[in-house]
DNA sequence: GAACTCAGTGAGTGGGGACTTAGCCAAAAT
DNA sequence: ATTTTGGCTAAGTCCCCACTCACTGAGTTC
């Protein structure tokens, strides 16, 4: 049965957003081309245009869904988490199931449209109310030295963020959380100890 | 006095490239054009391919000298520095001193030529050795704790490269190592104590 | 001082890639 | 059944920017 005009017209903005998704992680942001999309999705170039004013506004509903995906993943996985070490552990998994395109966000973030790196900055501060609580209650428990939440806030992102960004030099064409996640999350656990 | 064709040719070269480091610290390394450059010296466009067969060429020989100085300036300094706390305290120091330039490698470094790529390598490499003999000798004498130096080195990186990156966020448009590199310090030298 | 060399010029050239537009055809409205 | 609408197409257009080249004029060589 033919689809109706709407219908098609959503089934196709849908594709080239969940290839932009897919080309984007593999070949990076900037570097993809309109073309490239158009190409994937098997329509041609000036479709993209029909969907999307400018590439910027294509780029903002992909990366916007990356973000909203990502951080309810986060949320739903770690409703009944309530040591911090689950939770760290539940950061790294759902980072890992969505690698490469969240690299490449660290990556290309600072050289993104202001738009859109809003959306890593929320992401962020979302994870780090969660990551927050957890620690401050083991701060109070004495289980975990006492310190401001966010320096040890950032100390964790900072190591994530230091092997994602690297992460060819660390673990070559593999996942580097899957690869070193066990090693960085029991080394950071074993730093902030009492 | 006229100078000599050599000494006219070396003078235009070497200002291209200070100019370079100038811009790319300002604006970006890839959003900066070469006739961006070529103006600053106050040359015509064609003068800066008179010098670099192509921009990959000057942005190397750009970057390349940035990692030699700076490489070079922390090994003087720290060559009578001994314990930790100096030697982190003189990296962040350097790090300081050109911090605009700094970021932004960090910034693009992943999406910089391969080439070029491996200057910011080397350049932790070099810095990593200095910190790692410093820290396995006050893990034997029992003033921090015992772990990996790798560990030890990708934490203290990752947290100046997570405040580096997000410079904007942490300090605005003042230098986030003068806003907040004690604070990184004292936190890091706390965290590995015993 | 005549012939030659070469740093520097600036108006091109070429290629890449975002965006436009006239037209087509199938769905929707009448 | 006829007209209108609108998603999609394909062939542009336009702009940007790295790089070229024929030329100039000031050094250099003899």
């Amino acid at each position: 049965m033919a689809l109706t005009r709407q219908q098609q017209k959503e089934k196709t903005k849908t594709l080239l957003v969940s290839a932009g998704l897919e080309i984007f992680a593999k070949n990076g942001i900037q570097s993809t081309k309109t073309l490239d999309i158009a190409k994937k999705v098997g329509v041609s170039h000036g479709t993209v245009f029909v969907h999307f004013p400018t590439k910027k506004d294509l780029l903002i509903e992909i990366i916007d869904g990356f973000g909203r995906s990502i951080s309810e993943e986060f949320k739903k996985l770690s409703a009944d988490a309530h040591n911090l070490r689950k939770i760290l552990k539940i950061h790294l998994k759902v980072i890992e199931k969505h690698e490469n395109f969240y690299a490449r966000l660290l990556i290309e973030n600072a050289l993104l449209p202001g738009e859109v790196r809003g959306t890593l900055i929320n992401l962020q501060t979302g994870i780090a109310y969660f990551i927050n609580s957890a620690a401050r209650n083991e701060m109070k428990a004495g289980d975990i030295q006492t310190m401001p939440s966010h320096l040890l806030f950032n100390t964790w992102m900072g190591l994530i963020s230091y092997y994602l960004l690297n992460k060819d030099i660390f673990a070559g064409e593999k996942s580097v959380i899957k690869t070193k996640g066990n090693e960085i999350l029991n080394h950071f656990l074993k730093l902030i100890k009492l």
